[in-house]
DNA sequence: CGGACAACCTGGTTGC
DNA sequence: TGCAACCAGGTTGTCC
C-alpha cells in the first residue's frame, strides 16, 4: 500500500503531532514486526526518549530520537501508523504501540505482518541502516532527466520492474509506476535501454509530476489505506490506469488492459502506450 | 544481469 | 449460503 506519497503524508502529519513528545511506554504484540534489536533492548532504548524529527527515505519513515537512535518504520504492503488517544478502542491488527507523554498512542497496524520496525543507531554501526542500498530520491533536485538516463543506460531489463527496483529510484511502487508509465506514454515492457532521450525526459517529468501530485492529494486509498487520523487520500480519484481494467482511457477512450509484468498486476492503455 | 517464481501473512473478493 | 481459489499498494531469496 504505502509508496512514497503515502509515506510522505504520514511523515508530515506525524511531524506536526509527535515532535518533542516523549515515549512513555512501548508494547509489541507481534514480535516479528521488530526486526532489530531484541524486544527487551528495543523497549529499553525507547523509554523516556523524545522524538526530535520525523523524515522519510524511500518508503521508510524515520523518527529521530534525542538519543543516538533512529526509530525506522517500513509499512510493507498493508501497514499503517495511527495516532489515537489511549482510550480509543484498539484496531484489529495493531502489532506495536508507542505511548506518548500526551496520552496519545502511536499504533502500528499491520494486517499482513509484512511491515518492519527497526531501532538503529544513526550511524548504522551496530546494524546496517535499511536504506543502505536505496537509490535516488525522485523528488530531490539531484534527480534530473540526465541522471535517470544514466540509470537506464545499458539496462536490458523491462522498464516497469526496473522502476520498481528501489536500488535505482526509491519510492515508486505498483500504483505509481503504472500511473507514471501512462503519463509518459511508455509501455511497461519496453527495454530500459531502448528509450530515446525524449522518452527519458517524459519519464522523468512523469515521475516527478505523479509523485508530487499524489503527495498533494495525500496518497491513494483503496480498501484499507488511511492517514494517521484515519482519513482517506484522494489520488484514487484521478488514477489514469491503476485498477481501471476495462474502463476507458481518460486520454483516448481505449479500454485499459491488465497484464502481469515481473509478477505484478500491470495496467496500461494499449493505444497510448505502444510496445514499440 | 535478467526473469520467473515462491515465500512471507492475512483478509477481502470472486466464482462455482 | 458455503467454501475454495485468487488477489492485494512490498521485499527478498532461489533457480535457471
Amino acid at each position: 500500500m504505502p509508496e512514497l506519497p503515502e509515506v510522505e503524508t504520514m511523515v508530515r502529519d506525524l511531524s506536526a503531532r509527535v515532535v518533542d513528545r516523549v515515549i512513555d511506554d512501548v508494547s509489541v504484540s507481534n514480535a516479528a514486526s521488530v526486526r532489530w534489536p531484541t524486544f527487551q533492548e528495543f523497549r529499553r532504548r525507547l523509554l523516556g526518549r523524545a522524538i526530535v524529527d520525523v523524515w522519510r527515505r524511500g518508503k521508510y519513515a524515520v523518527l529521530t530520537l534525542d538519543s543516538s537512535d533512529l526509530l525506522i518504520i517500513h509499512r510493507g504492503m498493508s501497514g499503517s501508523v495511527l495516532l489515537r488517544e489511549k482510550e480509543a478502542p484498539l484496531e484489529a491488527h495493531v502489532r506495536a504501540v508507542f505511548t506518548l507523554d500526551t496520552g496519545d498512542e502511536m499504533r502500528f497496524n499491520d494486517p499482513r505482518k509484512f511491515g518492519k520496525i527497526f531501532l538503529i543507531d544513526r550511524r548504522g554501526e551496530e546494524h546496517p541502516l535499511p536504506w543502505a542500498h536505496l537509490g535516488m530520491e525522485p523528488l530531490d533536485d539531484s534527480f534530473s532527466a540526465d541522471t535517470l538516463a544514466s540509470l537506464l543506460a545499458g539496462r536490458k531489463a523491462l522498464l516497469k520492474p526496473l522502476l520498481l527496483d528501489q536500488r535505482l529510484v526509491a519510492g515508486l511502487g505498483n500504483i505509481y509506476v503504472d500511473e507514471v508509465l501512462h503519463r509518459a506514454s511508455l509501455h511497461p515492457q519496453r527495454r530500459a535501454h531502448s528509450l530515446t532521450v525524449d522518452e527519458v525526459q517524459r519519464l522523468h517529468g512523469a515521475i516527478r509530476w505523479v509523485l508530487a501530485t499524489a503527495v498533494h492529494q495525500r496518497g491513494t486509498t483503496f480498501e484499507s489505506y488511511r492517514d494517521i487520523e484515519g482519513r482517506e487520500g484522494h489520488y484514487q480519484d484521478v488514477l489514469l490506469v491503476f485498477r481501471r481494467t476495462g474502463s476507458a482511457c481518460r486520454r483516448c477512450g481505449t479500454a485499459i488492459v491488465k497484464i502481469v509484468v515481473g509478477g505484478r498486476g500491470t495496467h496500461f492503455c494499449p493505444t497510448c502506450q505502444r510496445a514499440s
